[in-house]
This record gives C-alpha cells, sequence and structure tokens, in this order.
DNA sequence: CGGGTTTGACCCGCGC
DNA sequence: GCGCGGGTCAAACCCG
C-alpha cells in the first residue's frame, strides 16, 4: 500500500465513538456542507450509519465447513458506518493496516468494489470501499465492526 | 523472507 | 428447486 498522502486525521478518527455517531439512516451533510473539499486528501464530507437492524437480528457471518465457525451466536447487530468522500485514491489512510481480501464488480456499476480487513489479530473489522458511480470523484467507504485495539 | 496484493472459485441467503 | 447477487477464502505472485 502507497499511500501519497500523508496521515493526519489519525488523531481525528480516533476521537470518532461510532457507537454515539450511529443514529442516522441517510447521508447527511456535515458541518462542511459548503463542500469546501479541503485540499486535505480526505475529509468526509457526508456520513450515513446503517446499524444492523435493532430488532431483526442478522445470522453472523457463519463460513461453510460447519465445524469450526459454528459455535458463533449471534450477540448484537454490527456497527455500520459509510462515509462519502471526495477522494482521489480509494486507499484513505485512517491510521490503521488493512489488507484487502477481495475485489467485486457491482453489476449496477462499472466501479469495483474493495474489500478490506484490518490486519490487526482480533480485529473483526472490516472496510468496503466503493466508488459513487454518479459522483466518481467521490468515494465510499464503510466501516463494519469496532477495533479492539487503538 | 514476510507481508500484502491479485484473481478466480466457492458459498450462502434470498428471490422467483 | 434453481438462479442471481453479494461476500469470502485461497493459492500464487509481487514488493520491500
Amino acid at each position: 500500500m502507497s499511500s501519497s498522502n500523508q496521515r493526519v486525521d489519525g488523531e481525528q478518527y480516533s476521537n470518532f465513538e461510532f457507537s454515539e455517531f450511529l443514529k442516522f439512516d441517510e447521508w447527511i451533510e456535515e458541518d462542511d456542507s459548503s463542500l469546501a473539499i479541503s485540499d486535505s486528501s480526505h475529509n468526509p464530507v457526508y456520513r450515513a450509519r446503517v446499524v444492523g437492524e435493532s430488532s431483526g437480528t442478522i445470522s453472523p457471518p457463519e463460513r461453510r465447513s460447519g465445524e469450526e465457525r459454528i459455535g458463533r451466536e449471534k450477540k448484537e447487530a454490527k456497527e455500520r458506518v459509510a462515509f462519502k468522500t471526495k477522494s482521489e485514491v480509494e486507499i484513505l489512510d485512517d491510521g490503521f493496516k488493512w489488507r484487502k481480501y477481495g475485489k467485486k464488480m457491482v453489476k449496477n456499476s462499472p466501479n469495483p468494489r474493495n474489500y478490506y480487513r484490518c490486519s490487526v489479530d482480533g480485529c473483526p473489522v472490516k472496510k468496503r470501499v466503493e466508488r459513487d458511480k454518479d459522483d466518481p470523484d467521490y468515494v465510499i467507504t464503510t466501516y463494519e465492526g469496532v477495533h479492539i485495539h487503538q
């Protein structure tokens, strides 16, 4: 991963409290509504959240091989936070190390969808990056789960 | 050498 | 019951 953009947001995200901010259901404009689009490589202009149904529990990712994954129980829906950011590169450095584990093409969009996972052991955090179909200049980054480490 | 990235195949849930 | 879509894993390759 070679991110040409210097990381100046590491602390910015540290202050992020997903569990608290998760309160929206649609794209909401940030205070930077003016879309000033700072020169900073990335600045979340939009924030959306889609918590896993609070009432409708979704089955956890139980892989095939019904023998090693079995045992997982549905504790609570994982948090899903989506950020719409204007960026040229989809590899936004949020202060964590991500390992790409898959790429898929969306049928509704000519743009591929990249799947990332936290390299830290025990970190069940997953990241999904996709380019906006209507706004190629924008990148939608969806975070899933919470980091067990800072 | 290690870690990370890549692409295809595989799997699962749901819809029809 | 089968098909589609989306998601994940895995082997191989590349880079530092």
